[in-house]
DNA sequence: TGCATATACCTTGTATTACAAAGTACATGG
DNA sequence: CCATGTACTTTGTAATACAAGGTATATGCA
């Protein structure tokens, strides 16, 4: 249930979590999981979607405890990209809560 | 983009909508259309998947205007899990904003 | 009668995507 | 030399939104 709800939030939470600084995969998935419940195989394949839509630039930096980490820097595209979806977020949930409490914001009095 | 983000809302949606009385899949396409972009195709599987659960009966209306109407009324175990879906939305939307705007919510130690 | 329109239902096929699981590779300490 | 932690990547599965198409009923009108 809530995995559906989390399809295309994600999206917009790496390109926040990006917007606060250059980062790697890995440690955007630590990020992440302290707010929700994320994955490394729901990161990795999204953020190739940012790189094929040029939201994204990558370079790599060493680390003295690892493999080198691929770092992804936001493009002034995905900075707009992420503006956008920002705006997208509050639409829709304006448009949910509209039905979930329809005119006012009592919700006491049900079925 | 949109579309992704819509899933797993537009049952709590639909279950809302029943929750303010009785109605048949047509008549809510129609009232969800009002605040959202929404098409038959998704509803009617939606409504089997209600009825699969258990969280809906049916009955059918004759209709003076077209064929018969099935209408949908939530059952008690609907009405909890509309109750446990509000839950679960606002808590996801603290979620998304808690990654959005850091320091809001749930922020402890951030690099 | 015949046909268009509106109402109402349902199904099929496609695209998207979250996730588990598994695999690859590097570095360090016991 | 191998277990552990770090870091990246791929594969397969399930869920679901939607377009498109199909069925059926009722009414108005030419």
């Amino acid at each position: 249930m809530k995995t559906q709800l989390k399809k295309g939030a994600l999206e917009l939470c790496v390109l926040a979590v990006l917007a606060r600084g250059d980062s790697y995969a890995y440690d955007i998935v630590n990020q992440l999981s302290r707010s929700m419940a994320i994955s490394e195989g729901t990161v990795y394949p999204l953020m190739r979607r940012l790189q094929d839509e040029a939201w994204v630039t990558t370079y790599l930096v060493e680390s003295s405890a690892g493999p080198s980490r691929k770092y992804y820097q936001l493009t002034p595209a995905g900075h707009a990209a992420l503006a956008a979806m920002q705006r997208e977020w509050r639409e829709f949930v304006s448009e949910i809560d509209s039905v979930l409490v329809p005119g006012s914001v009592a919700m006491e009095h049900q079925q």
